[in-house]
DNA sequence: GACGATAACTAGCGCTTGCTTGGTTTTATG
DNA sequence: CATAAAACCAAGCAAGCGCTAGTTATCGTC
């Protein structure tokens, strides 16, 4: 088996699969489909992974690596902590959208992750979403803010992640629009859209 | 087959077939394993339903069934429109804690149904939402709030309905806390928890 | 106590699944 | 241009899958 996890071919692969699981979900997507998705034979596979759960894991921790990476480089120019909660908002749901597959993938399919792999998986999380506590945390020391600051972390935040069930960014709404509304909702500003 | 949607006995199966799709997932619940839990043979299963789908279709009906029903009751003794807001919200949480593995089943393994039944389930959901349509139009009027409707009540909903994901009710907050929040948020009233 | 209806059982069919094996072709490198 | 590594293929195994067919127990009703 190939062990290079960071060839360009298995960055390929990774991404079909997430195409797939995220159309079928991980259990009702065979290895004949992945195979035949890739244009291998489904033997083949196994010389890039060595199970089927590697290339769930796979897809769900390119998702993720890219989601801090996003969220590290818009952190960078925000000055002010509510620019820095936009930003984040702004970072989150650009990811939801360029990496919409792998995220669909990393809520709908972690079950199906060993244990672990969840552990790993759970650490990436856990990082990122450090960023957003360090931010909503700035957000009271400025007064910008009162009351339980995991509970809106976490209210902000499932408010994003579920966008992916109805969000199409063909409509009038642009991702900015979303960003902004929420973080109106967060800091109790009035309704800008 | 037995014809009869309402029996006892069958909504005593669709519990226990509930709790085994919410822990393992739809795909991953084999029929046998759902007859092993519910102390009858394989085949049995097949008595009460016609296929291994018209299980999910049924624990997930019978979830938006009672969701219904506990919206209409908390909002019938609401008076203003905040109230109503406030109603919506904690009926919503008690149903997502008290039928946590059938709502659980509907936000996973909404994939897994038919296009027939899924096209029945979605009458029912745009029914409950109705609801929430209008409460939050309700508050517009009344002045509480501006903006584009359809998106904070999307962007509500998502936050109450990712609960499932971190909410365990024997930790500090209350149902009425987080109920509490959501409306300020929306409202975009000073925190009160 | 015979009857129909309900609910359960036994046995297994036909097919698909993830994965393995053993060998061949392609590609990159000194 | 020789060689090793990477990529691929054809074939198939063992296990498990949803579901069916035919049969037997249980139970209220006349």
């Amino acid at each position: 088996m190939n062990l290079n996890k960071n060839s360009k071919r298995r960055k390929e692969l990774v991404a079909i699969a997430a195409r797939l699981f995220c159309d079928q979900g991980y259990e009702s997507t065979t290895v004949r489909m992945l195979a035949d998705a890739m244009g291998i034979k489904s033997g083949s596979l196994f010389h890039h992974f060595s199970d089927k759960q590697e290339i769930l894991y796979a897809v769900i921790e390119s998702g993720m690596l890219h989601a801090m990476e996003i969220a590290r480089q818009t952190l960078a120019s925000a000055r002010t902590s509510k620019e820095k909660l936009h930003a984040l908002a702004r970072a989150h749901l650009s990811t939801l959208l360029e990496d919409r597959d792998a995220h669909v993938v990393a809520i709908y399919e972690w079950r199906s992750l060993t244990q672990e792999s969840r552990d790993l998986l759970v650490e990436l999380r856990d990082a990122y979403e450090t960023s957003w506590r360090e931010v909503i945390s700035e957000c009271h020391e400025a007064g910008l803010i009162k009351g339980d600051q995991g509970l809106q972390r976490r209210l902000a935040l499932g408010a994003l992640n579920w966008t992916v069930q109805w969000y199409h960014p063909d409509g009038e709404l642009t991702p900015d629009d979303l960003a902004q509304e929420l973080v109106a909702m967060v800091l109790r500003e009035p309704s800008a859209v």
